[in-house]
DNA sequence: GCAAAAGTGTTCTGTCTACACCCATGT
DNA sequence: ACATGGGTGTAGACAGAACACTTTTGC
């Protein structure tokens, strides 16, 4: 028996997603050929014949963008045979977060940053796959610390607040959250301030993967 | 550009579940050639060129068994470039949950149920994928209402709890299952008892779809 | 009558929610 | 002095955990 079908493909379609200008935001490239030319896509490429679907995934990411200490998961496979028109490609998505003051986007790549809120048409199947990638990201924000991975490394609190609220598509109370993140103790006081703006500086705080850890261990989780 | 890589190929694998004789099962199939010829595997096949991933996973369960209303979903890809020493093969794992008593395994699949916990060496890197699919069954007992895939349409209490005790592998306490079921209220009395043993007969239920959505659309999960 | 599983409530504790005012700064 | 966001505590409702005895049946 042979195995291989000479008329498949795998490839990695990438969902990046940042919070600036108090909005969730997707990294799209444009389509420079047919088909679907214009219009906005997803960054992606078909896996080399020794790579894990992971590394084609990093490899894809630094195509487009110069950036450190990325989270990166797998989300899911899409199959339709005719979702590219050109033959049958199977993609696996991943979805990955990044903080948006440490990406050098690369010019030549044409890859910009979209609201999610905003989008145009886009190509393939890929409204599906951002829709899919969102609901693991409001997922993942409620019961894991995913939401760190979209500040840098001193935040404030009113900045991570931020973080849920813009994600999550909601208000949260002010009193509530602090007295929840005080109470799981996985925050560090760094001993600074932020100064900004005319009002009182806000302290600066860091995550603690020590202390999550041992959370963790325990099975305590993070309701949002 | 050419996309189709010719040396590559799609494939899906199935880790079905049930629950029977007091324990967690997965069903195997026997290696006919190599390589990993005797050894146990998962069911799977190559994808066709015109079909979906779901459908190759339907596909297969239909090859080894005879079944209905079956539980399925998408669990990960898996891609090391090794993985399968015959060439490239990148496998998409689908899990499945099935009513031991509803399915008929067809003979000469060679497929046959094997109890989680008493695992021999299996083919490829199926392993590591069954450990993957165990965590998610988990996880889905915790906050969905998968158990009641995993059991006949009337079912008495006792056998529902058993359902949770078996996967989690933790005792849970008689009146509190109880009492949160009752108050989720997803659960319909049949009228029924059923009778086996010396001792009390037992009161059947159904699980309310309905009532159940209802719930599911409050936002009300399932925390066991 | 006895073995075996079915069935049933209360108390305690911890967590979530709602809610309003003072503080420190820049202009 | 005023505008702006930073920072703080309490009370009530609800959910989870611990815990033991009575009921109904087959033999």
């Amino acid at each position: 028996m042979n195995l291989l079908n000479p008329k498949m493909a795998v490839a990695v379609d990438l969902v990046v997603f940042t919070v600036a200008a108090r909005s969730l935001q997707v990294l799209l490239t444009q389509r420079q050929e047919e088909p679907f030319k214009n219009l906005r896509a997803l960054p992606a490429s078909i896996i080399h014949l020794s790579e894990t679907l992971d590394e084609a995934a990093r490899r894809i990411l630094r195509m487009i963008a110069k950036s450190e200490n990325v989270y990166l998961e797998q989300l899911y496979s899409f199959s339709h045979p005719r979702r590219d028109p050109r033959g049958r490609v199977v993609t696996v998505a991943y979805f990955a977060l990044v903080k948006a003051e440490k990406v050098a986007l690369i010019p030549q790549s044409s890859a910009i940053w979209y609201p999610i809120d905003a989008l145009e048409k886009l190509a393939f199947d890929h409204q599906e796959i951002i829709q899919y990638a969102l609901e693991r990201l409001r997922n993942k924000l409620e019961y894991t610390t995913a939401a760190f991975q979209l500040l840098s490394q001193r935040f404030t609190l009113s900045e991570l607040q931020g973080i849920y609220e813009i994600v999550l598509g909601k208000k949260i109370d002010k009193r509530n959250f602090r007295k929840k993140l005080k109470a799981l103790n996985i925050l560090k006081d760094c001993g600074m301030v932020k100064r900004e703006g005319n009002h009182r500086p806000a302290r600066l705080y860091t995550f603690s993967e020590f202390r999550f850890i041992k959370l963790r261990d325990r099975g305590i989780l993070f309701p949002f």
